[in-house]
DNA sequence: TTTCTTTTTTAGACATCCCTAAAAAAAGAT
DNA sequence: ATCTTTTTTTAGGGATGTCTAAAAAAGAAA
C-alpha cells in the first residue's frame, strides 16, 4: 500500500463508502484537492487491487477489504492524535496535520504498543471513536446540540467541524470536551441558542450549535 | 526535501561525507542497495540544491547546509528510538527500522517535545551520540574493546556493529550499556579475550571485540 | 426528445525515483 | 606507455502519481 492509496482509502470510508451508496470521483477530487482525472486513475488502481468496486461513471464503494483497511489507518491516526495530546501537550487543533503524517508509518508492534502506552483510549482529542484492531468501531448515540429541545442537558463528547478556526473558538470561549450543557433557549428568528455550560451562560450561532454532539442524559 | 533525498543524505553522512574526503558513488550504492546510475541522478540532485558538492567521477561532499540537514535527521532517528526502546518496551535489535521510517516525519514541535518527553537524552538505544537543534555531537571519548590492554577497566558505552544479529547475540550473553569490563587477558593466536563483565567472566572473539566500545577509566 | 450543462473519462505529458545496457573515464597492471 | 579492469556516467525506459485539454457519458431543462 503507497501513502497514496492510504489516503484515497481513508477519503472514501469519510465521505461514506461505509454504506453502498458509491462515492463519486468529484467529491473524492474535491476533499482531497486534487483533480477529477486523477480520482479516476486511482480508482482503477484501488479496483485492481479489491479495496474498492468501481464501474466507469458509476463512482466507487469500498470492499469489506478496503473498508477494513481504512479503518486500521484511522485508527492509526486517531491513536496518534491522542499522544501528541496526552503524552506531548498538544493543543486539540495542533493534532491533525502532524497525525496525517504519522498514520502511514507501517509497524503492528508500534501501533499496539502506542495503544497500551495511552491505556486502550476509546475516543480521540475530538471526541471520534478509535477503531479497534478488529475494526470495530465504539458507536456513542450523540445529538447535534441544533437538535435538543429546550431544557434538556447533555454531555459535550464531540465536534463534527475540526477546523482550527472552529476548535480555536471553543478553547476562546472555554468550551471544552467532557463538559456538561443545558439547552435553555431556542431563538426562532435565527435559530441561535442560549446555553448553559459549566454553570456559565452563553449564547451559541446555529453554525455553531450544528457542530456540536451532545450526549443527552 | 523528500525521503529519498534524506536517505541519501544521511547515508553519505554515515559514509564520511562530514570530512572532506569525497564519498564515492559505489560505496553510496553498495550503502543503500540501489545502483550506482541512481546514485549519479541523485548526487546532480543534491547539489542543484546546494545540500552536496558533485564533480563528476570526484564522488561527493556534503556542504555545510549538507552537514545540518544530515544531523537533523540522525537526530530525529535516535530520538525516537529512544522512545521506542524507552516508552514503547523495544527491544534495542527492534528499534532501528521503525525510527527509518519515523525520521521523516516533518514537525519541529514534534521533535522538541519528544525530546522533553525523554528528558533531552545524550545517547540512543546503541550508545550513538543524538546531535542537538543546533547540530552539536556530544563526543564520548571511547576505545573499542579490542584495542583495550590487558588489564584495563572500562564501561561498555556503545555498539560498533548495530546489525540484529549482533545485539541478540549480546542479549545472549546478558552483555549490555552500562555495564562495567575489564579485559583480564589477550589470546595472542587468535586475538580473542578474556574478559571480566558485571563479575561474570567471558571469552569474546575478536569480531566482537571490533564491535564495542568501552569508555575506559 | 432534443439541447444544454455537469460529470467523468481518456489522451498525452511531466516529475520523481528507480532500473538496465552501453559508453566513457579513471585506476591499476604489465 | 599500453592494455585491462573497475568505476562512473549517459541514454533510454518503467512505475507511480500528478496535471491539462479534449472527448464522452450522464443528468437536467426546455
Ligand atoms: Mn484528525
Ligand atoms: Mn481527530
Ligand atoms: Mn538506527
Ligand atoms: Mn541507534
Amino acid at each position: 500500500m503507497t501513502r497514496s492509496e492510504e489516503n484515497y482509502l481513508k477519503t472514501i470510508y469519510h465521505l461514506g463508502g461505509d454504506e453502498k451508496v458509491p462515492v463519486s470521483t468529484n467529491a473524492i477530487a474535491a476533499q482531497m484537492e486534487t483533480k477529477p482525472s486523477s480520482v479516476t486513475d486511482m480508482a482503477k488502481k484501488l479496483a485492481e487491487k479489491n479495496l474498492v468496486d468501481y464501474q466507469k461513471y458509476q463512482g466507487v464503494v469500498l470492499t469489506s477489504l478496503g473498508k477494513q483497511t481504512a479503518l486500521q489507518i484511522i485508527r492509526k491516526h486517531r491513536l496518534w492524535e491522542v499522544f501528541l495530546y496526552e503524552k506531548l501537550d498538544f493543543q486539540w487543533d495542533e493534532v491533525h496535520e502532524v497525525a496525517e503524517q504519522l498514520e502511514h508509518i507501517k509497524s503492528e508492534q508500534l501501533i499496539d504498543r502506542l495503544d497500551a502506552l495511552l491505556n486502550y483510549p476509546k475516543f480521540d482529542p475530538h471526541g471520534d471513536p478509535i477503531p479497534g484492531k478488529d475494526g470495530l468501531l465504539a458507536v456513542q448515540k450523540k445529538t447535534l446540540l441544533s437538535e435538543l429541545e429546550e431544557g434538556q442537558n447533555g454531555l459535550f463528547v464531540g465536534v463534527k467541524d475540526t477546523s482550527t478556526s472552529f476548535l480555536q473558538y471553543l478553547d476562546k470561549n472555554q468550551i471544552a470536551l467532557g463538559q456538561s450543557i443545558r439547552l435553555i433557549e431556542r431563538e426562532s428568528f435565527d435559530q441561535s441558542l442560549q446555553i448553559e455550560i459549566q454553570g456559565r451562560s452563553l449564547r451559541l450561532s446555529h453554525q455553531i450549535a450544528t457542530n456540536l454532539y451532545i450526549k443527552t442524559d
